[in-house]
DNA sequence: CGTCATTTTGACTGGAGTCAAACCGGGTGG
DNA sequence: CCACCCGGTTTGACTCCAGTCAAAATGACG
């Protein structure tokens, strides 16, 4: 009927929970307050405390914590669907950064507002839990992917990861994806030099199994990439109890 | 009046919250169930989904994902006073293994005593979440860690981290604490090989800063440590709402 | 056309891994 | 009581992955 059911959120917890009328005109109802932000400038700065968590419609963010030597480590990459500060409104803390990498569209849902959804439909709160808990399991994985993985593994499994995430909502498939990413910001987030993710980039490229260019992330030969970054989709499917 | 007020739980919990008399019976309550494990053999095995939480009361456990390759990242370890599988029960995942790493004796909380509890006593709720949360706030921490430290600094930081969650359970001072850890759970868990961590053990010692060696961690010159590690605690403070 | 961000490449360096061998302390069994 | 073993620690020699520095190439944009 709306929009709603197009909204990637919607989207995204379709895959773990099947949303009723109820439930999707409560989500309807937490996407009403949009607002714009352009790619660069900071969303929430470190430290600072919010009242307000935000649903992301469109455009890409990450969350990243800035070193006292000024090197940055990203904790992870928010897309379409994902929430912005859902700890931070539920727990009142805020140990990091949000910085926009395209402009983006967000819904900002205030503090109260999400405390009623939950309070109003329990199934809505239990599929957001849900979406918290795989967003933990992903910081987990980072930091595997961080502590005991070479370089051309980790990027490997990182762009693996990122092409299943972006799948949920309907944004890539099994043979590429559209990706805004520059390799700063994946050597931010992979702990590696710039210099040195642009030749791992070009040694999987030239290994026929990923190109990252243009913008674009296309798996070449996906089977072998799989097999080669030991990616196993597990920690992220989260089939649970599959609410019907 | 109980030993409850004893237990390590209790101890960290009123380091954020009051507790009233009301909340000391329910933790009583959950520390019902005491159980035992030895060193070394697994609690709960890695994808397995458990309908307990624990709370650990004596001893030290590790939780850890093993890769295909055979390495083993170490996440998080946990000390009395912590939660062992809270999200598996909140959440119904585990992704990862928890391994004793000295004999230790827990309680098992079966989910819905945990759930009962938290309806009981929104403020105890409260401050559980408090302290998963800040359980995460360490996970980020560990992965900036292992992104953007160096080995020397990134051992000095976890000694320190570690100094400071014992501290909160009365487990250790400004000077040191007593530690079961081998210098390959540090590797395990910083993402160094055992023979790395050796020599940056050395040379903090050499230079008089800490001292790792028969069990204890020493703070040779602790200013100078946190100032090496640039070690900035606040992740860990949490001095929330306060409620009274 | 110039500017700026980003990507690409090369040469060199250094931090951390690997391999291998002692060493040490505490159990344990002959 | 001593010899042995075993997990953990320590040290040295060598290798190599990834960082740094520097410069050129590319490309978007005003």
């Amino acid at each position: 009927m709306t929009a709603v059911e197009q909204s990637p959120l919607v989207l995204k917890l379709s895959n773990f929970v099947v949303l009723t009328d109820t439930e999707l005109n409560v989500l309807h109802h937490l996407h009403r307050r949009g607002r714009s932000f352009v790619a660069g400038r900071d969303l929430v700065q470190q430290g600072q405390s919010e009242q307000a968590a935000y649903i992301l419609a469109k455009g890409w963010v990450c969350s990243y914590k800035i070193q006292p030597d000024g090197s940055r480590q990203i904790i992870d990459f928010q897309i379409p669907g994902d929430f912005l500060g859902l700890r931070s409104v539920l727990l009142r803390t805020s140990d990091h950064s949000f910085e926009p990498i395209t402009d983006i569209q967000a819904a900002e849902v205030p503090a109260g507002d999400l405390l009623a959804a939950f309070a109003q439909t329990a199934r809505l709160a239990t599929a957001v839990l849900w979406a918290a808990s795989r967003d933990e399991a992903m910081v987990v994985e980072h930091l595997v992917n961080l502590g005991r993985r070479d370089a051309d593994v980790r990027v490997a499994h990182f762009l693996l990861e990122l092409g299943a995430r972006l799948a949920l909502v309907g944004m890539g498939s099994k043979t590429g994806y559209d990706c805004p990413l520059t390799q700063y910001h994946l050597a931010d987030a992979l702990g590696l030099s710039a210099v040195h993710v642009n030749r791992v980039l070009r040694q999987l490229r030239e290994n026929g199994l990923v190109t990252f260019r243009n913008g674009k992330v296309m798996f070449d030969d996906r089977d072998r990439l799989v097999q080669f970054a030991e990616f196993d989709p597990e920690y992220l499917d989260q089939t649970g109890p599959l609410l019907t």
